[in-house]
DNA sequence: ATGTAC
């Protein structure tokens, strides 16, 4: 054994933390993620880590997970601080996919307060931005994020489903996005010095990392205000909005959440894929689930994987018109490879899990008409050449 | 997931 040993026993507390695996034999988790499971139950301080069914490797951290811990680890949320999904209401005479999916804005394009004084979206910006920080507001991101245009399909829970004020029929938009550069920009100011260890000063990381998470459920807003006024509708108050990556201090830890929504009696949007239906769940987990929930259907492949098995699997136009009859609106053709409903899990099998480990009660499910990911650069779809767009990155 | 570097 030639480990360097530290004098443990000196140590008020050595016992190892717990880790739990909110899912059933039926769902395939890959075993890279519990080895990061065990990798973060390993850090000083930790305490318990509950995974969720959507559990797959990250950078460093598993995503879905929620990690209770004496110690603040800022990498265990990542550098979307601040990221979760919001449901607002949407009032449309007729929702055709193809008439309203030419409609939607490029949500590339930041809110400028000079260029756009007069965009309408500005109103749900209540006085100062978080942070002061202009820079990509209403922008929704890359990776998984998306805004929907959906159609609450089934009613599961009728009661819950009549609080909310929803019907079967009705029109919703989903909305998936974070604090876009902020949160990068404050990971980043923290691993350049500490790497992946403990915030040095909690209330400093905190004060910075509550701005991020305000700012991101505000673009989430902004975002919905936009296209909601693209399609000829008006803004609405959120009736779901949680947040799957922040820590919070509950019972005297840090709770940190990555890929796993606050399930403590809030309701949470737990997403699909862009060609399946979504499920708004009463979510009612226990400190063996560290007070949380699923946040979406899980990666089943890496996106370098989605992309080799994708291209020799789809066509563009069966990911561009999915099965359920939706429409994505992606000008990039490698996200959407990556992006591919078979790069995911089966959100029916997680939402199994979760009410089977009693974490949470479905309400509503939902199915897309139009999902949005990132500008149309021109419907033509050229075969053009290929990668000239680069075709690496990893995670 | 991100802005930036290659």
């Amino acid at each position: 054994m030639s480990e360097h040993h530290l004098p443990r026993e000196s140590l008020p507390s050595s016992a190892p933390a717990t880790v739990t695996v909110f899912a059933s034999p039926a769902s395939w988790i890959e075993s890279d993620a519990l080895t990061q499971c065990q990798q973060v139950a390993a850090l000083d301080g930790m305490i318990h880590v509950a995974a969720m069914p959507d559990l797959h490797p990250g950078k460093g951290a598993p995503i879905g997970a929620a990690m209770a811990s004496t110690v603040l680890y800022p990498f265990l949320v990542g550098s979307d601080i601040g990221c979760g999904i919001a449901v607002f209401p949407i009032k449309l005479k007729r929702a055709v996919p193809e008439r309203l999916a030419s409609r939607f804005p490029d949500l590339d394009r930041a809110l400028d307060p000079e260029r756009d004084a007069d965009d309408p979206a500005w109103v749900v910006v209540e006085g100062d931005v978080p942070a002061g920080h202009l820079e990509g507001l209403g922008t929704v991101g890359r990776g998984n994020h998306f805004v929907e245009l959906a159609r609450v399909d089934t009613i599961l829970d009728a009661g819950h489903a009549a609080r909310l004020g929803l019907n079967a029929g009705d029109l919703v938009l989903i909305v998936h996005s974070g604090s876009r550069g902020l949160g990068e920009r404050i990971l980043r100011a923290h691993t350049e010095v500490h790497g992946a260890g403990a915030a040095p000063d909690p209330a400093a990381y905190l004060a910075m990392h509550d701005e991020a998470v305000r700012w991101g459920s505000l673009n989430r807003r902004v975002l919905a205000a936009r296209v909601a006024y693209a399609l000829g509708a008006e803004p609405s108050e959120p009736i779901v909005d949680e947040c799957h990556n922040l820590v919070e201090v509950r019972d005297g830890v840090y709770l940190h959440r990555k890929g796993a929504a606050s399930g403590d009696g809030r309701d949470v949007l737990v997403a699909g894929t862009r060609g399946t239906a979504s499920y708004l769940v009463a979510a009612h987990a226990g400190p063996e689930a560290n007070h949380s929930v699923a946040h979406g259907a899980g990666r089943k492949m890496s996106r370098a994987d989605a992309l080799r098995r994708g291209r020799a699997k789809h066509t563009v136009e069966e990911l561009r018109r999915t099965p359920v009859g939706s429409l994505v609106v992606c000008g990039e053709r490698q996200l959407l490879f990556e992006e591919a409903p078979t790069a995911y899990k089966r959100i029916e099998q997680v939402i199994a899990d979760l009410v089977e480990h009693r974490l949470a009660t479905p309400v509503v499910s939902t199915i897309p008409l139009v999902t949005y990911k990132t500008p149309d650069l021109g419907s033509t779809s050229r075969p053009g050449p290929r990668g000239h767009r680069g075709a690496r990155g990893r995670s």
